[in-house]
DNA sequence: CAGTATCCCTGCTGATACTG
DNA sequence: CAGTATCAGCAGGGATACTG
């Protein structure tokens, strides 16, 4: 623990001394959504060496971010409380990150946990309030993601379900929050595939996320 | 770039692609006081190596976080307007921190940098938006601190000034904030050395700034 | 003062093998 | 499945010396 030691006392540096290495953050962010058994955590982060996850995992535990929690015969990782309180950092950041995001490149995947979190970054509930209830459902490569709107509130599960929109095409949306590509070129261009629902209705999805560049 | 790069596309991992290198976000942290030449970033950030305080510097710009801009024969280095959209990061991360800070170790040292932005994250508006208008000066180990609270607005300087109250403990601060320790306490075990002024007027000063563990 | 150059070493990577 | 263990290769970080 000396070597990731900034020799300075301040927030910044002790907040970097317990999740500034590599990975560790990602980590974080993936338990935002929810609980994640070991494997679930490297299925969504598909780069990490599962030695890299495995010290991560510990070390953040020894620094009461996380918790190993039993869950009838397996365990989760959670986060603590202490943990939690990261999220206003994990929304600010990937907030500011989307905005430098270039288009995705194919060899970059998509997990559902790190779009559940970007949609969490980019959700305007002011714009949001003033629209009738709406849920997307939109399918990433394999999974899918049903996307709750009711007024200020966002809710983002994992799975299908009823939705008023039904649509195909991870790495688009980014294009769409950012403004990058509007929402209807995006449908005509092939790069949003609508399944079900008026392709209308992905204007105010457009509305509902967005983070200008 | 290739080896830092996260193989996965969302903005979590776009920020720490650009940011997520160890020092990198305390060079940012420095810059949110204000322009600073080399040499200041280097006595600033006291354990970082000199070629890393270039190597960073040379990727801050490029990801367009930081330029280089000439001011009257010298060079200093200052924030883009993108790399000023990091404040909140900044601050909610400096925040978090601090709730794990144990005591300030001898050889960790405190700059008057870090100091200002960890009271900018402490602050607390709301508590201090009925108090007076109060300056205090904190002198730390070299340098001296002067912070303006008027109603719900802060501003922190270096340099001497007018004070209500003047004080020494640079690291006693850090433990009045987090409620470790309360104020008139730390003054009678002198934590806290009050040089000019009222000594109750800590009292309002840890009610001003404060982050609960 | 503002960096550049050099060298060593740690930590990460990536692959793979193993265990309860 | 949920990890632990091992290992070779290498990039990045640390310490220090050097230069315009």
């Amino acid at each position: 623990m000396a070597a990731r030691d900034y020799g300075q006392s301040s927030g910044i540096t002790r907040a970097l001394e317990l999740i500034g290495e590599r990975w560790a953050l990602l980590i974080v962010r993936d338990l935002l959504v929810g609980p994640r058994r070991y494997g679930e955590l490297a299925a969504g982060l598909p780069r990490i060496p599962t030695n890299i996850l495995a010290s991560r995992l510990k070390e953040l535990q020894e620094a009461g971010v996380l918790r190993r929690a039993p869950r009838s015969r397996v365990i989760v990782y959670e986060l603590t409380p202490f943990g939690r309180e990261l999220e206003p950092v994990v929304l600010a950041l990937g907030a500011w990150g989307f905005k430098a995001m270039g288009g995705a490149r194919d060899e970059q995947a998509i997990s559902p946990d790190s779009m559940t979190m970007d949609l969490r970054s980019a959700f305007r509930p002011e714009a949001a309030a003033g629209l009738p209830p709406t849920a997307y459902a939109a399918r990433l490569d394999a999974a899918e993601l049903l996307i709750r709107v009711d007024g200020p509130a966002l809710d983002v599960q994992r799975g299908p379900g009823p939705a008023d929109l039904v649509f195909e095409g991870g790495r688009a949306i980014h294009r769409l929050i950012t403004g990058e590509i509007a929402p209807q070129r995006a449908i005509t261009d092939g790069l949003v595939r609508v399944r079900s629902g008026d392709g209308l209705l992905l204007d105010r999805f457009a509305t509902t996320f967005r983070l200008a560049a």
